[in-house]
RNA sequence: GGGCGAGUGGCGGAACUGGUAGACGCGCUGGACUUAAAAUCCAGUGACCUUAUACGUCGUGCGGGUUCGAUUCCCGCCUUGCCCACCA
């Protein structure tokens, strides 16, 4: 017997498909192959993220995307689809640049080399792209287009310069990408990046005409719910309202964005961020020194820092005040660093009384902190000592147990008696307030259970029926459960309900605390509904969600504010000072001042050049070739230079999943015809990184280029799905310096490529991350050399299943053919691959076509039989398949075959294994026909033996049937 | 702190809509073949009880609930992963 030479079979299959390119997609499907009368092929277009030809050469995590597709790919050919397969380079970006700063290796020539790289393994893998669309970003071909679009979005205002904060490296001399920065520290020397202002190009992704439509258009595709969420999230879209506040003996006014209007009254203070523009305008002199030293120390802090001592506010009076409109009242101005400078409007109005970073602010300053929302039943006025307080009711029939506890904790059960329209936790805050007057408390947290043995140490009562409760704090120091279960000292004494109200109302309270107590960091009083608003005037008396509406038509009517949205999403910093990248095609003229490239002059070509060192100006290194920047204005022909900036690189990745439609197109970025063929794309997988970067940028894009008519669809992805990351045996990420890289070339010389795409489909659940196993690649390997062995064998015999011991198969008597046990296998093997497969379950797929395998070594099976499995194998593992397919005889290749269709008749009936289940366990397992109805096999089961010792003599109480599963007798 | 997931044998993981938990693979144990090893083939493999079988008990992170029946549904808790994080 031939052993199975992957090597050459792998070899042989890959140049025949070179030769044949039988996974070309069709632009238009040609009528040649439509069946007479019946409709065009339906297109299916699925996409994984281009690579970025790294030195590193080919991930196994790339492997395991391309591997899948590939499988869905194969798939829908076979099920008649004209399937676009494509690939193509992602190749502008920052490795290759440094690489060729070390090296001199001109970026051109060192992406080149990579491409070559990834190709040959690519192609090692027999992944049925489509290689006549192959593109790459970094070809004038290509960023032509990507310079276009960017003009157009120039056209429409949506592209605009403006100085932005970057993080700088005063070492380095240059700007750092935020992928840069590490803890803080330039990437390359470990200084620490500094913020300095410099002018970028900026993409208005917050544009209000996209914004919300990026949000809202989400229903309109299918994504997994968590990129949706997370994009949501990013957006992250509050509503609120815009207020001006004068500046006191000033005719100045300062704009501050809050989501709570409602609690306007309770703005003691105002806050703007350093950065703010009216800082040095207001600013008095008496304190302008202190301001300049606050605002230096917070330009030196990176973001890093800002965020890691936040524990601790700072901040500086500015001297000024503003009038709150609500009260007419002059409050004071601070600045902190607590407040963002690039959200909302960079200034707050602060109430300390319900936001804790206001709260914390106002108590280190000793700014006042007034309260506006109450709590409805809240005015507790603790005294004295109360260390020796109830701390838990818990409620057991008519015994209550009193738990004594130094935190004034109680577990609280409503009584019954729910009010119209109270909610339980309002039934309790009531009853509690009407029964002991005791009302300083908050309601923790609701709990489905409060009765456990944790509670009950005589464990007297375990199975009582248990009652739902609250979690009721007196004294905000234990905030959940189990902080309160970890109070030490608490005793344990039974009452009954009475005793133990009476015992909680008797703790009396005084008026100084009032305001820390009320003052609720948990709930912020902020959660909508929750309080009613005081001392403030025209809104006292209302609960939240009014007051908000009163208050935004309030600020309206008086022209002083008005309701508005706000956004955590920035605009798109679209500037890199680099050299490898598409230059933005504007050039400056002293007279004309910006002025786009004409579209015809395009592509603006990057320069040859012989060093790629930003310059010591923090300019791109385009900057220093003179015979490049100097150009004619295109407008009045006077001097003029070039943009020296270039694109990151999530420009040519927003687009390039149209250019695969119409690759060689010089006239368009892609024709309409073909864009409409076919867009949008049918399904997309990528990682989870990309979700709130390149998935959203390339949505906007795209939105762009359909509103101005030359995209026919507003979402690009129909479908975007996840592959889980692959990390190294230790279960620690992949990564160079921990030497624990599993490199796809090595394992496709040692197994094959059919082995690694196998075994990565295998792995695990696609979505998820795992860990890879040498060991577990063994047993893909065994199931393979199995294939290739009864394949051989079918090729000899036509049979498997001659009882031969050596091949395992055994049962002969089951009957090999179609009709016979293994053809009814095989059709539920058809189902349950498809399924899996459709479903993107790939491991259990490879699992279902594992246990075929098993099977055919039990029972035996035909040739016909053994190529249907072939073809469900081939998506997997094509070029076994394959080989198999052509030795078996057939004239037909997998790849011309169709998909196997499901024959339900040759599914056999089996005799059923019924189990039977008395009082909830299974006790018998009874053999029956399966055709017989629910009398005849309650007879059958009642006469067991094994049923009669369980009855006991006993009559079964109920016995619930369900056809096909089991039956179950209570007695 | 916020958002989204996940917890099942020695390991990776299966399990439809609530219906025999542990498919498939790895590993391990025993056997066959071999001078031997590797490879391959056969059998076994959740834990406990038992000499063994049978009977039985326990078992899907923890504590409960609903149900004839819960990995699945409900309540609470714990642990863990990822992303975001002073977003007003």
């Amino acid at each position: 017997m031939k052993k199975y030479d992957y090597k050459k079979i792998e070899k042989k299959w890959q140049k025949i498909w070179e030769q044949e390119e039988p996974f070309k997609a069709e632009d238009r499907p040609s009528s040649r192959l439509r069946p007479a009368g019946q409709s065009k092929k339906e297109k299916f277009y699925c996409l994984i993220e281009f690579p970025y030809p790294s030195g590193a050469g080919l991930h196994v995590g790339h492997v395991r995307s391309q591997a899948a597709l590939d499988v869905m790919a194969r798939k829908a050919r076979m099920e008649g689809k004209n399937v676009l397969y494509p690939i193509g380079w992602d190749a502008f970006g920052l490795p290759t640049e440094n690489y060729a700063i070390k090296t001199g290796i001109h970026p051109i020539e060192a992406t080149k080399q990579n491409v070559k790289i990834f190709k040959k393994q690519i192609k090692s893998l027999g992944i049925s792209f489509d290689w006549s669309r192959e593109i790459n970003t970094t070809e004038p071909e290509y960023y032509k287009w990507t310079q276009w679009i960017f003009l157009q979005l120039y056209k429409h205002g949506l592209a605009y310069k403006k100085a932005m904060p970057i993080n700088w490296c005063s070492s380095c001399k240059i700007g750092l990408a935020n992928e840069e920065v590490v803890n803080g520290a330039c990437e390359r020397c470990g200084t620490k990046a500094e913020r300095r202002h410099i002018k970028q190009w900026m993409l208005k992704i917050t544009d209000e005409k996209y914004v919300d439509r990026l949000i809202e258009d989400l229903e309109t595709v299918d994504y997994l719910p968590q990129i949706k969420t997370q994009q949501i999230n990013w957006i992250g879209r509050s509503y609120g309202a815009e207020i001006k506040f004068e500046i006191q003996n000033s005719k100045l006014e300062i704009k501050v964005y809050t989501t709570r209007p409602d609690t306007i009254f309770g703005a003691t203070y105002m806050v703007l961020a350093p950065e703010h523009e009216l800082v040095e305008t207001i600013t008095t002199e008496a304190q302008r020194a202190a301001v300049h030293e606050y605002q230096e120390q917070a330009r030196h802090k990176s973001d890093l820092e800002r965020t890691e001592l936040s524990k601790e506010k700072t901040g500086v009076f500015t001297g000024a005040y503003v009038i709150n409109p609500a009260t007419n009242k002059p409050i004071p101005i601070w600045i902190a660093d607590y407040v963002l400078a690039n959200y909302g409007t960079g200034a707050i109005m602060a109430v300390p009384a319900h936001d804790e970073r206001d709260f914390e602010f106002a108590k280190k300053f000793e700014l006042p902190i007034k309260e506006v929302i109450v709590k409805k039943f809240g005015e507790f006025k603790p005294e004295g000592d109360r260390r020796d307080a109830v701390a838990a009711v818990i409620k057991r029939e008519d015994k209550v147990l009193v738990l004594y506890n130094k935190q004034f904790d109680v577990y609280r059960l409503p009584s019954g008696g729910y009010e119209k329209g109270e909610t339980a936790e309002e039934t309790i805050a009531r009853e509690i307030v009407e029964e002991t007057g005791y009302n300083d408390f908050q309601i923790l947290d609701y709990l489905g259970m409060i009765e456990s043995n944790n509670y009950i140490p005589e464990k007297k009562v375990q199975r009582q029926k248990f009652h739902k409760g609250f979690l009721v704090s007196l004294n905000s120091e234990a905030k959940t459960k189990t902080e309160f279960e970890e109070h030490e000292d608490y005793e344990e004494r039974w009452y009954t309900e009475k005793e133990a109200i009476e015992k909680l109302a008797s703790y009396g309270g005084g008026e100084e605390e009032f305001v820390k107590r009320t003052f609720n960091p948990q709930t912020k009083c902020f959660d909508g509904s929750i309080g009613t608003v005081v001392n403030s005037e025209f809104l006292d008396g209302l609960n939240v969600e009014e007051a908000i509406q009163a208050m935004n038509k309030w600020l309206e009517d008086k022209g002083i504010g008005k309701a508005t949205k706000s956004y955590k999403l920035r605009d798109w910093i679209f500037s890199r000072q680099h050299y490898w990248g598409e230059p933005i095609p504007i050039v400056f003229c002293a007279k004309c001042g910006e002025v786009p490239v004409p579209e015809d002059q395009l592509p603006v070509k990057l320069p040859m050049v012989k060093k790629y060192e930003p310059t010591d100006t923090g300019e791109s290194p385009l900057a220093s070739i003179d015979s490049w920047v100097k150009v004619e204005c295109p407008k009045c022909g006077g001097p003029a230079r070039r943009e020296t900036d270039t694109m990151p690189n999530w420009a040519g990745s927003s687009w390039y999943f149209m250019r695969y439609l119409d690759p060689k197109n010089d006239q368009e970025f892609a024709s309409q015809e073909k864009l409409k063929y076919w867009l949008p794309v049918d399904l997309y997988n990528g990682g989870m990184e990309h979700t709130t970067l390149h998935l959203l940028y390339s949505r906007f894009w795209n939105k762009f280029l359909y509103d101005i008519g030359v995209v026919p669809v507003s979402e690009p992805y129909q479908k975007r799905v996840s592959h889980g990351m692959i990390l190294a045996p230790d279960g620690e990420k992949m990564s160079k310096s921990r030497g624990n890289v599993i490199n796809p070339d090595e394992v496709v010389a040692e197994y094959g490529a059919d082995v690694l795409r196998t075994y990565e489909m295998f792995i695990g659940p696609y979505d998820q991350a795992v860990a890879w196993d040498t060991n577990g690649i063994k047993g893909v390997k065994r199931f393979l050399d199995k294939v290739w062995y009864f394949g051989e064998e079918v090729t000899r015999n036509k049979e498997v299943g001659a009882g031969n011991k050596e091949l395992g198969t055994r049962n002969k008597e089951l009957g090999t053919g179609e009709l016979g046990k293994i053809g009814s296998e095989l059709q539920k093997t058809i189902i349950k691959v498809t399924k899996d497969i459709d479903l993107m379950h790939f491991n259990t797929a490879v699992s279902t076509l594992m246990t075929f395998m098993n099977e055919v070594g039990e029972s035996g099976c035909n040739k016909e039989m053994f190529r249907t499995f072939l073809v469900l194998l081939a998506p997997f593992a094509p070029h076994i398949a394959e080989e198999i397919n052509e030795r078996l005889g057939f004239d037909k290749r997998i790849w011309e075959t169709s998909w196997p269709k499901v024959d339900a008749a040759k599914i056999l009936v089996e005799k059923i294994v019924l189990p039977v289940m008395i009082n909830g366990k299974v006790r018998e397992k009874i053999e029956i026909e399966p055709d017989l109805d629910e009398a005849e096999i309650k007879k059958i089961v009642l006469k067991s033996d094994k049923v009669q010792k369980y009855l006991d003599g006993k009559e079964p109480k109920k016995i619930i049937f369900v056809k096909g599963k089991m039956l179950s007798i209570v007695v």
